[in-house]
DNA sequence: GATGAATGAGCCTTCATTCAT
DNA sequence: GATGAATGAAGGCTCATTCAT
């Protein structure tokens, strides 16, 4: 019993600014959704994970549709200010640009087990909820962008056949796949044995400038 | 009723209207999941897209908890049989049997808008539910095993370079990233294109047997 | 608590065809609001008060918003049927019509307690919810028109002066005066005694056909 | 703070903000119960009508409970004094100070809409609650007294034949009833058609003092 | 005095399950 | 087998009340 990760309670002060407690609310619902899975969670589970009442949520956000939205819309900034991040701090090269990309998708601090269950959640909910849809990763039409562009570029500048559509769509598909089955495997599967599996993709796509361990020359 | 000629009833056997009462319901409970959601799927929702009264879901399975289960292992056999079957009519080289893997996953029969989305709940559930994870799609050990075979025999037989286990794992990745981009994508994503990405990624993985367009000198 | 007049719950069976299960529970539906108010009626409280569970008041209505509206439209509906059967049994001179209709509003199964303190609560919630204004007691438009027609054939037929549509308000305000008179005083009101007021109010207006005790030379 | 003329203090009686605040409070009560109806009056709307914070309320008022009570008493003291001042005004006779009586039910301070929906709301809860039960209108003794006498006047002094008691009862309910037509009728009802109607009850029982526009020969 | 976040009791509603017919 | 009324547990939501600031 005292082994297990609850939060520590005695932390949080009674009274919070507003935004603080949004987010410790909606860190709560995507633990929540991880463990006991999107059908199955229920605002007395958040708040208790929480360490609040269940009042409060219905206070802060409207209602349980509310909550769920705007972790989706949490999870998805933070994804998108993540590759945003990663890129700023990258070579202006194509190459180095697609190995920035791949390796924020696998940042440790998105590619939590807590975060790819809720993204799951969300990308299995968002066939029948329209509001979800267009706010779901794959949706991500400036990173899908982004990275077509890349590809037409390794095309162009470096002299790889192929449709750059397709390229992109494979490297992309195959982000997620992994993703998914990080979630899914019964054996525990380590980052780096994840961007690995990227890296090989790229590297089967761009074999003159990627391995299976990353861009090739990098310095 | 007792004038009905007996021997008639006979000739019917009595398990099968049960099993096709089964099958009937079964189909409902894929396509309210695919519809509504996995978590606001109800029995009455499914009794009525299956045209039975209420009470009858329970009837033919003990429970709810059941008949989600039962859902699952119709998918898992399906997809097994399906894949299994394209084996048996598939040449004996291993490009040959890796082109019969990728295509079976893709056949209109599998590959439906609402199996996949009903896929994607359970890989979602599996999550917090140890039962449903061991049938789930990425867990079809066989199918898994027999890819790395294939894989490890494209090395060994045709010259190919890098870790088989990988190689085979960025294709498979590949194939479930293809499907949860059919499921996710905003616009509608034909099931031919849906290969053709999978022939590229084989392609860039084994290029002297693979095109964008399948196998190489396919006869 | 065995002298309390609950309802006879071994009376019912368990199993009731649809109608008399809806006038039930519309009948504990009064009887609550009479004793604890509308503001305070609960679906629980008029489950419990028809012996039944709470599940089913929404099995039967589907909702308590809607319970509501249907056991006014029962109330008004009752209304309605009551004095057009007491106008079928009333001869055919304007005086002996409108002493039918004045007793008919005084009818012992229309004019109980509990149905008053209901029309009343219906009353005061009608002001915030146009759905009940339509189909409260006061807009009973055939009742007013009827009312009307025959004060007029008073001042036609009988030479009484004054604005028949202003005479016949008088009597009719004069009426639910004496319904909210009923359920405000303290002391308890006998039927005969609100009958002799609202009598005393039409002698008041045709002292040549009406008496406190009601149509004078009657036969 | 301490800077602050403290003479200038002491001339504000320290009680004044206090009894404003509860006055504000009290009519946004009326003016919620008016519009969303009593059962669904809350704090909340209270005091957001007010202009003043949510935790407001309960320092003012102890309750919810008592914020509706002292609402009620207001309303009542209101009441009284309105028809206590109208009858200082009036002349000595009966027919002037019943006259003066019936006006001052239907002065414009005090037959508002929102007044009249509140009384109704609370004539409906008394039914429940025996402390709103006393303080109803029907239940203000002394105005019923007055009348009853005034009443017993007319016979005595002016040959009116039929029970005074009765009498002021038809005319106390033709009152109440006008209040409920007011508040129930779809069409809008302006004051001096309510008074006129309570008028034609006046002249229906004391033909040779009133007429349908009141005290005969009003100087 | 004043504010508004926080709490928790109570209630409506949904829905899986049971069961009489 | 089949039906659908009946049950009751569970959960979302509202809102009166409290309380730290």
């Amino acid at each position: 019993m005292s082994s297990l990760p609850e939060p520590a309670r005695s932390e949080t002060p009674r009274k919070l600014p507003r935004d603080e407690r949004r987010v410790q609310l909606i860190e709560a619902t995507i633990a929540v959704i991880a463990r006991t899975g999107y059908a199955r969670t229920t605002l007395g589970e958040v708040a208790r994970r929480a360490g609040l009442s269940h009042g409060l949520v219905n206070f802060h956000f409207r209602s349980k549709e509310n909550l769920l939205l705007e972790t989706l819309l949490h999870l998805a900034e933070e994804y998108r200010s993540n590759w945003t991040a990663a890129l700023e701090g990258a070579g202006p090269s194509a190459p180095e640009r697609i190995d920035a990309l791949l390796r924020a998708d696998f940042a440790p601090a998105i590619c939590t087990p807590d975060r790819l269950a809720a993204w799951c959640a969300f990308w299995s909910e968002a066939q029948s909820r329209p509001i979800y849809q267009e706010r779901c990763g794959a949706n991500d039409d400036a990173y899908n962008d982004l990275f077509e562009r890349l590809c037409a570029r390794m095309a162009a500048e470096h002299g790889y056949a192929g449709s750059p559509a397709r390229t992109a769509r494979a490297l992309r598909v195959a982000v997620e796949g992994i993703w998914l089955d990080m979630m899914t495997m019964r054996t525990p599967y380590p980052l780096d044995e994840a961007l690995a599996t990227a890296m090989t993709a790229a590297a089967a796509h761009f074999p003159r400038h990627f391995t299976e361990a990353g861009l090739r020359d990098r310095r």
